[in-house]
DNA sequence: GCGCAGGGGGTCG
DNA sequence: CGACCCCCTGCG
């Protein structure tokens, strides 16, 4: 199956790249190959021209215009964010094909709990073989592909077989997290429902799931709230350099950081903080 | 090549 | 505020 469109806000490298996902892999002509629900999709950009093509459970067009979140004007929210100063303006401009996925919020809550003190190759390398063990397999181009695996797949999985895994000190928080996630003591539908402040308040629940992590589960998966700013040891020093300048960055609170986020972004804040972060990641 | 030290998208107690 | 698991990376 297959799926063209004329897509000028669009790059690859900038929308699996800025830290939002971690299934997505580099092929060696450029385009990338990643697995989401129970698809496993190619992508490839020439000109103008975004290609899709893959396995799909459905019509490839309405899934990937759903993931990619083609629905969204980001043409307009580009204009809008490079009016608040020369920062956001440059970093916009730099990120200019950033589009934020629309992630299964469940795979997101997994996701991110395993980021935790962690660096990305070994995420990776984790989720991998998570999926691996305990998804479903998918043949696509004579390769071996996994889909992330459904809480009812976990149900049954003990805490020695996470750490198996290499999972380390998440093992628990996996085991946990899986456990209210199948009793419903954290409800992911109502969620869905739930304005952004009471939705982190459920999120914050769920064991192995801090602020930050909260916070990128809002803004990566279809919760698709932009009003959140997860802060971590790099948006810290981003925002320190641009806006706020003091001498040692660890003196900088968070609170004083969700401040400024909150009168300078305001409702777009979740996006200023992808733009700046991937801007200031690549230059540093 | 290989061995080893260092550190990492925070969270929890 | 210190401990936390372990894979990856980089350097010797």
């Amino acid at each position: 199956m297959e799926y063209i469109i004329e897509q000028n806000v669009f790059e690859l490298e900038d929308i699996f790249e800025c830290g939002q996902c971690f299934r997505w892999n580099k092929e060696e002509n450029g385009s990338y190959t990643g697995v989401f629900g129970n698809n496993v999709i190619n992508v490839e950009k020439k000109e103008n021209k975004v290609i899709f093509k893959g396995v799909c459970e459905g019509n490839i067009k309405d899934i990937c215009s759903k993931y990619f979140d083609l629905y969204r004007d980001y043409t307009k929210i580009r204009e809008e964010l490079s009016k608040i100063d020369e920062n956001l303006k440059i970093s916009v401009e730099y990120g200019k094909g950033i589009r934020i996925l629309n992630q299964d919020l469940w795979e997101t809550i997994i996701s991110f709990i395993i980021s935790a003190n962690n660096n990305i190759p070994r995420i990776k390398g984790i989720i991998e073989r998570l999926s691996k063990k305990y998804g479903n397999k998918i043949i696509y181009g004579g390769k071996e592909y996994y889909t992330f695996p459904l809480p009812e797949q976990l149900k049954d999985v003990t805490v020695s077989d996470f750490r198996e895994l290499g999972l380390g000190f998440r093992d628990i928080r996996l085991y946990e997290t899986t456990k209210m996630i199948l009793n419903e003591d954290v409800s992911l539908e109502k969620i869905e429902n739930m304005k952004t402040e009471e939705a982190r308040e459920e999120l914050l629940k769920l064991s192995g799931v801090g602020p930050k992590v909260a916070d990128c589960i809002l803004l990566f998966s279809t919760l698709k709230r932009f009003d959140v700013f997860p802060i971590d040891v790099w948006v810290r020093r981003v925002m320190n350099d641009l806006y706020i300048r003091k001498e040692d960055e660890t003196k900088v609170s968070k609170k004083e950081i969700q401040e400024l986020a909150d009168t300078k972004f305001g409702n777009l804040q979740g996006l200023a903080q992808q733009y700046l972060f991937y801007w200031k990641r690549d230059t540093a």
